[in-house]
RNA sequence: GCCGCCAUAGCUCAGUUGGUUAGAGCGCUAGAUUGUGGAUCUAGAGGUCCCUGGUUCGAGCCCAGGUGGUGGUACCA
């Protein structure tokens, strides 16, 4: 034995889980799932490494001060940085210009796997985790764009969440539009574009006036840390916000809206759109009618006009295709992927709302997502090659149809075969084998405890039945069988010692040759 | 990264103004029960009171730093 001070603690690094049984079981029906689905819009499938050389996936190129920032990573033997992939679009972004001439385009296929955040761990939120990715590289057209989405309904409504969620989608080009038109264009103005977009991004949580400090000077949050704002003028606010608000509700009724012109507006005025009480909202509670809005207030600008027209198309298509305003939904306030989405964005929301073990609301929201990246495979060519995806967070789904569903029963475990005598340990192997040879998973208890003990473990494993021989019944050739899901229920009823122990409930005495059938018996009540 | 809160048995938690061998419930192991999961009763095992240093005659308790967890916030491909 090690000295108790020289002892390892035994430790999962920060941020790190084991995953068992119950978990790994779940997540296999779901990937099943989802690849089911995947296979059948016709994508194939494709596996990457862990690893890739950090520069090509692109954002963090390596840092001698913080090669660790954000992504873990390590220098090879010949000296050149590798990272673990954070994501699985920039390692399909690679191999498809990689393999550029031996692909079918458009190339549609699917990925699964482990990705690997260096970041502060949170509830649910792991430095590893599972994304199960989907895209379709070499397709411009805005149809593309409109599978993914429809792909997307259709894996959460597989998954048994139909009504429980939404696939939002937007288009960043409105939203260039938007702030080119507010004088934000330009490669100059990009870090406050960025600004902008992390703003919006927080409407969910913080509502239209936090977004709204966050555009002005900036916001001092709970805690009393200050949030620098990006430092537009009132005007350029309400331009913004308008954009945003056009799927709430708040900007209705419509003509309200065109028949003030911007620079009639002074600050705060966007909030005293907001529709009077009982009067008609008709125009947001339709995607034609988000399109229409949109129009009305952003079709003066040449990018906004290309962004709604797209939006609109894939409305249209989604439409066509038998996917209402209940999966797909058009919504300005989603802007995601600060970076390098040049297009559509979409992402997918879950709409119910749970309560954790104290009872407090949690929600999932955000589950998935994905949009339109032309520029990421260009990185690695001199073509430029149009690219669309999405990708699922199958952990954090996971959790929330746990939370959902409630803990799934763990699954059944093998037949326990009893060792009442381990003179005869060998019998006990051989009725074990006639059962596997049966097409039933069994086991002999390897422990050294007596029966009472063998009897709670094979409860624990969530034993069906066990298979009893002692002397008695090795005699007359016979196994006793219980039934402990049965005998479960049997027991519940029962109080006094002497009644458990004679009345020895849900077991059977059979000859030993009928023992594989028997035990199917057994098991058929399960079914 | 920044701000706050917390840390005692496997789990959930008590622990007095700083005072001798640190407790409970649940769980675990075993026995009562000659061959049966549950119930009941009995016994047992299980602790670096997160770590390091400081104050004190004396620290689970007070102080400082660290670590871990947690809540908010920032970042998030």
């Amino acid at each position: 034995m090690t000295r108790r001070a020289d002892l390892t603690s035994a430790r999962l690094p920060r941020g790190f889980a084991d995953r068992g049984q119950t978990e790994l079981a779940a997540t296999r029906a779901m990937t099943d799932k989802i690849r089911e689905t995947y296979e059948l819009w016709g994508f194939e499938a494709l596996e990457t490494p862990f690893f890739e050389y950090t520069d090509a996936l692109g954002k963090f190129l390596p840092d001698q001060d913080r090669p660790n920032a954000g992504v873990f990573s390590l220098k090879d033997d010949d000296d050149q940085w590798m990272s673990l992939r954070y994501d699985l679009t920039a390692p399909l972004a690679r191999h498809v210009a990689e393999n550029f001439q031996k692909l079918a385009k458009p190339y549609r296929s699917y990925r699964f796997g482990p990705v690997f955040r260096n970041e502060k761990p949170g509830p649910g939120r792991f430095r590893q985790f599972l994304q199960f990715d989907a895209d379709i590289v070499g397709a411009a057209s805005v149809s593309a764009d409109a599978e993914m989405c429809m792909m997307m309904a259709d894996t959460l409504d597989a998954l048994g969440l139909r009504g429980k969620y939404v696939i939002k989608v937007n288009n960043r080009k409105i939203l260039d539009g938007v702030m080119e038109a507010i004088g934000l264009g330009g490669e100059e103005n990009a870090g406050r574009r960025l600004t902008v977009l992390r703003a919006i991004d927080k409407l969910d949580r913080l509502g239209a006036e936090g977004v709204r400090a966050l555009l002005g000077q900036g916001r001092k949050d709970d805690s009393g840390d200050f949030t620098k704002g990006a430092g537009l003028t009132p005007d350029s606010i309400d331009t913004v916000l308008s954009f945003l608000l056009v799927q709430s509700g708040a900007l209705t009724p419509l003509q309200d809206v065109t028949n003030m012109a911007p620079a009639q507006r002074s600050e705060g005025d966007v909030m005293t759109f907001k529709t009077p009480e009982g009067s008609p909202s008709y125009f947001v509670e339709s995607n034609q009618g988000i399109v229409d809005s949109l129009r009305v207030l952003f079709a003066d600008n040449p990018t906004s006009r290309e962004g709604i027209d797209e939006l609109a198309q894939i409305a249209a298509l989604a439409e066509a295709s038998g996917y209402k305003r209940d999966r797909v939904r058009l919504d300005p306030s989603v802007v995601r992927g600060l970076e390098y989405y040049t297009g559509p964005v979409f992402e997918a929301e879950l709409t119910f709302t749970v309560h954790d073990d104290e009872g407090r609301p949690i929600q999932f929201g955000s589950v998935g997502g994905g949009g339109r990246y032309d520029g990421l495979v260009g990185r690695f060519m001199a073509e430029d090659v149009p690219a669309t995806g999405f990708s699922i967070g199958v952990s954090r789904l996971q959790a929330a149809l746990r939370a959902l569903k409630g803990e799934e029963e763990k699954a059944t475990g093998p037949v326990v075969v009893l060792v009442l005598d381990r003179d005869h340990i060998g019998a006990s192997m051989a009725q074990a084998a006639k059962l596997r040879a049966g097409g039933i998973a069994a086991e002999v208890y390897l422990g050294s405890s007596g029966m009472k003990a063998q009897m709670k473990y094979a409860d624990r494993r969530k034993s069906p039945c066990v298979v009893i021989q002692g002397s008695d019944e090795r005699e007359k050739g016979e196994v006793t069988l219980k039934d402990l899901v049965e005998g479960a229920k049997a027991a519940a009823a029962i109080t006094e010692r002497a009644e458990w122990t004679e009345s020895r409930p849900a077991q059977v005495t059979v000859p030993e040759h009928r023992l594989v059938e028997e035990v199917k018996a057994i098991l058929a009540r399960r079914d």
